[in-house]
DNA sequence: ACTTGAAGCTGTAGCTGCTACAAGGTTTAA
DNA sequence: TTAAACCTTGTAGCAGCTACAGCTTCAAGT
């Protein structure tokens, strides 16, 4: 070990993780990267190990995991002898959200290829798309007063 | 017509629509439902149009439209003798996004299940769900930049 | 040593689509 | 008349970044 660490600059370390100089100064500020060595004028300069944890946290980030669950992932990583329960419960609570967004998405899917399949190219007065908009029965919502659906 | 319209406060209108005061005075706001009539006090009053507007534009949220593809599918309906190929086109482009979210959320399933029936339950040092999040290679990404996947 | 240009710094504001206050004013029913 | 229930505006907050502005530092070339 001690190879000259801390090398690496804040720009090489997120092209290395594949994301952007701003997004690592964000995991810093919100405390699932810990704060890095500084040169002397002040620029954040990081080691393999910060290399690791950041590609961890993109790669959790990557499976849908939440940064509060990032975080919690990152702690227990940190204690190699505990029980591995929690990531467990962690993983599958994540997964049961997936499977039950994947549900909702996929009603939502067919209705909009019906809605799509049936617009027979006429004018808007008649168009079935804004038909179907106007008059369909609320049942897709997530929960009681669930939020919409973040599809973009 | 002309049954005493503009009576319905804010709240009912809210309640009618399934959606909050708040909610309503954002889209006012923003744009997507018009300013309404006032009380001598201030306070707002709508009338069935209102109703009609907003229940539109909730269904739309329901079914995943963005704010701004409700704004255009809004203004398309107002105009019931243009050609509806627009709203084609705007419901069009959201089903294939569905369709994409679809696909890759599934493939996140596929590999949240593998992740988790592999773990043993043994420590968190030979965990299989952290071995997986730390060398997985990047292959579930929206397009190149994508961002997370909002799963909450 | 000096210059240049890229990259880094902090701090703040913006994105989406609401939601939740605070501190007051209005309406309505008893 | 009075109290509860509603309404008003304005502002700040949520997630998870991203994008500035206005400045400083670093590394490489000459």
């Amino acid at each position: 070990m001690a190879r000259s660490s801390q090398s690496i600059s804040i720009g090489e370390l997120a092209r290395r993780t594949d994301c952007k100089p701003e997004t690592v100064r964000y995991y810093e500020r919100i405390g699932i990267l810990r704060d890095a060595s500084r040169t002397e004028g002040g620029q954040r300069r990081y080691g393999e190990d910060a290399v690791r944890r950041l590609t961890f946290i993109r790669h959790a980030r990557d499976f849908g995991f939440s940064v509060d669950a990032v975080r919690e992932l990152l702690a227990m990583s940190d204690q190699p002898d505990m029980p591995c329960q929690e990531v467990d419960a962690i993983a599958k609570h994540h997964l049961e959200k997936v499977e039950s967004r994947l549900q909702r998405l996929s009603v939502l899917r067919d209705e909009l290829q019906r809605m799509v399949t049936q617009c027979a190219g006429g004018k808007v007065g008649s168009c079935r798309i804004i038909e179907v908009i106007s008059d369909h029965q609320h049942c897709i919502s997530e929960t009681a007063h669930g939020g919409a659906h973040d599809l973009g």
